[in-house]
This record gives C-alpha cells, sequence and structure tokens, in this order.
DNA sequence: AAAATTCTTGACTGCTTGGTCAAAATCCGA
DNA sequence: TCGGATTTTGACCAAGCAGTCAAGAATTTT
C-alpha cells in the first residue's frame, strides 16, 4: 500500500525523509527571513536545499505547508524559556537570564527571528490565532508574576507589558536589524565578544536604566 | 515637445503629478510594507491607489523606482529628530524627547516603520551604502555625544551604540509588532491614551531601569 | 476653439510562479 | 536477489508577474 509518503512529521520518518525534511526546512528559512512569504519561491527553497522542486514538493505539499512548518518550529523554540520564568525565583535574575537567552538565540538564529518577525509585519494572518489564545495566555500569566514582583518591591514599578515588550524588542533588534548593526559597528560587530558585550549593555540598560544613579 | 512626463521628484509638477504621487505613495507603502519588496505586486499598488496599472507606471518608471522613492523618504524623515539631537541639551531630556519623537512615529506611520524594518531584514540590499555611510557618521557622531555625557557623569556608563539600538528597537517594536502588540492587549491598545501609557512604560523602563531603587 | 501637451487605458509580451503527472531511479526487507 | 515501496525527476500547465505600446480622453496653452 502506497503510503502517501509525505505524512505529517508524526509517525515513523524513513532514514531519507529526516534528511531531507531538515534540509528543507533550514532552506526555507533562510528564504522565508529574508523575502517574506509572498515573495519566496518553492525554486529558490529547493535550489537551496539542493533538491528538485517537484521532490521537495513530494516531502511538503505545497508553500504554505512549508512556511506554517517552519514558523510552527520557531514558536515552540520561543515560547520554552518564556514559560520558564520562574514566579519562585529572583526577580531580577529570573529576567537577566531571559534576557540572555533570547540575545543568545538571536544570535545562533538570527533565520528564525527574522521569520516570525516577518510573518507579525505581515499582519500575522497565519499565526494571529495562536497569538490571541496560547501566547496571549501565557504573556497574561507572566505579566502577573511581574506584578506581584513590583507589588513585593523586588521590582520598579514598571507596566508588566510593556517590560515583555521592551525585552522582546531589544533582544530581537540584534537578529531583525543584524544587517544594520553591523553596517554601524563596522567589524566589531562579527568580533568573538560581542554578544557578551551586547548582552551586557542591554542588561544594563534594561536592569539599572540610563539615568546616573 | 513630449517631456516625457513622469520626470523625478524635482522640477514643477502639475496638480495631478502631485496629486497621483501622493497616492500611489501611500498605497505603496501600505503593500511594500505588508508583502516586502519580492512580494509586493505593481497590479496590487495600483489597485490601492484606484488607478490602472498602467498609468501607475507612467509616474513611476518600474516596481524599483516606487519603492526606492518610498524608502528615501522614510529615511529623511528618521533622520531629522535623530540629527537634532543636541549635545548642549540636558542628557536625559535630550534622549526623553527622542524617544517620544521616534514611539509617536511609530504610532502615526507603522507602514514607514515596517517598510524599512523589512528592508533591513532583507539584508538592505538598496540602503546598505546609506547605512555604512551617512547613517554611520551619524551615529558615530550622537554615540560620541553620549559618551561626553557618560564621561561628565549626567548619564549612567552604558555603551552609547547599543543605547542607541535600545532606543529604536524599543520605539519601533509597537509599529512593527503592531499586530502581537494588539494580540496580546486586545482592544486596549487602540484606546485614546494607548500611546501615552507605551511611551511612560519604555521611557520609564529605558531611563530607570527595572531594579527598585 | 484649435493645437499641443499631459494623462489614462486595454491589449499584449515574455517570463516566473505554484503545483501536477507519469515515469524512471533508488532503496530495502524477504 | 527479487519485488514492492519509496524517492527523484523532467515535462508540463494555468495563473500571475513586470513592463511595453499605440491609441484614446482630458487638460492646458495659445
Amino acid at each position: 500500500m502506497a503510503q502517501g509518503a509525505a505524512r505529517a512529521a508524526s509517525g515513523k520518518q524513513s532514514r531519507i525523509q529526516t534528511q531531507n525534511r531538515a534540509l528543507i526546512m533550514r532552506a526555507a528559512l533562510d528564504v522565508f527571513s529574508t523575502d517574506g512569504y509572498r515573495g519566496a519561491t518553492v525554486d529558490r527553497i529547493a535550489e537551496r536545499a539542493g533538491m528538485s522542486k517537484t521532490n521537495l514538493l513530494y516531502y511538503y505539499r505545497s508553500k504554505e505547508d512549508i512556511y506554517r512548518t517552519a514558523i510552527e518550529q520557531t514558536i515552540e523554540d520561543w515560547l520554552e524559556p518564556f514559560a520558564a520564568i520562574d514566579p519562585e525565583g529572583d526577580p531580577i535574575e529570573e529576567l537577566r537570564r531571559y534576557t540572555t537567552i533570547k540575545l543568545d538565540m538571536s544570535d545562533r538564529s538570527p533565520e528564525a527571528s527574522r521569520l516570525f518577525a516577518n510573518e507579525i509585519q505581515r499582519g500575522a494572518p497565519l499565526v494571529m490565532e495562536f497569538l490571541t489564545t496560547r501566547l496571549k495566555s501565557l504573556v497574561d500569566e507572566k505579566a502577573a508574576v511581574i506584578r506581584r514582583w513590583i507589588d513585593a518591591g523586588r521590582l520598579a514599578p514598571v507596566d508588566p507589558y510593556h517590560l515583555i515588550f521592551a525585552i522582546w524588542a531589544t533582544t530581537q533588534h540584534y537578529a531583525d536589524f543584524e544587517a544594520q548593526v553591523q553596517a554601524i559597528l563596522g567589524g566589531q560587530a562579527k568580533k568573538p565578544g560581542f554578544n557578551e558585550q551586547a548582552a551586557h549593555a542591554v542588561l544594563s540598560i534594561l536592569l539599572n536604566g540610563i539615568r546616573p544613579r
């Protein structure tokens, strides 16, 4: 019985399936993150993945299928450290840890960051439901945690939601605006240690502000 | 003598020219900012501008011509308040003012913000030269100003470049990730006064940090 | 009002796009 | 090693794409 081959990510996958799906995902991230959903072409993704378009469409039945898979993977990766913010931990330490992880992710997979940014900029046609349900309730939850920290005097009194946005914004900036950062900082931005320097600066601003103490 | 009509923005423009060019620019900003350069189509822009594609191409000779014009306009608008940061002014007050203006721009023309963001995410193929020359030297200049403020003890000791990035990131977030912000905050984000609330929160974080004082 | 100029359009072209199809090549367990 | 299942491919198609062209409509100039 011919099994229709490209079954969802579910179930058993042959060696070749696993390998090719991974190749495609990497290529898709690359192309979608720079050209956006509409601007990307299946041909380009196939070329970048080193296989024929027809073969690519054997593994993913459509362009949207590839895109959806890529973006869902990205979202899962991002949710994890956010969900891991511990209400019982030290506020400053928890937020420092989360910010550091986020910066690290921006450094290690800027394409994923740009892919997501692009989707949101488009008005989030594909992930709007996720945003208003799962993400919203998770953010609500963490905002409540932050508010409790503030009420306990362990954090400066600042709107929790906007604080979360500020962390997201500053950390993702290094991925989404990588080209600009590099253009302005020159080679400096590629040197080893740059990431640590950026992390230090971002944390210093978010934690202490710029007003002299 | 037929004058080739669609002369550059330069020189005299007829009533109709001015009006139609403006209509096209507004439509272009709309379409390019959501679909990106590659994803946008001239047909869509024409439709949104309420004229035939042929007519649109009478005013701008090509898709790239429209795009380039839109992005150059955006850049000029953005440079102005940044250049206006006054070395003789009060540091906190100058940065507060700049941040506020930037937030206001994000609120009033999010499309322009997204257009620029998209261009950078694509690797800035069109504006890379601008980034490495005019923008870089302007940023270098302002970074030097900030450093002098720090040396004078009027600002906390923080890397000037990363501070500038942080301001850009936090302010543009409200335009670029508008869909996400609205999804999470619900109707709240549309209410009058929201912008002021956001500005207050962003400024509070940037100026004072989140560590309790 | 006539002439010259500017503005607008539909029809068209060559090229790219997402996706299908049937057949060939390869893989893998018996 | 054989046979069925999986993997890979080139040829193909209809729709969408950026841009051209020649001719008609509107506007301005004289």
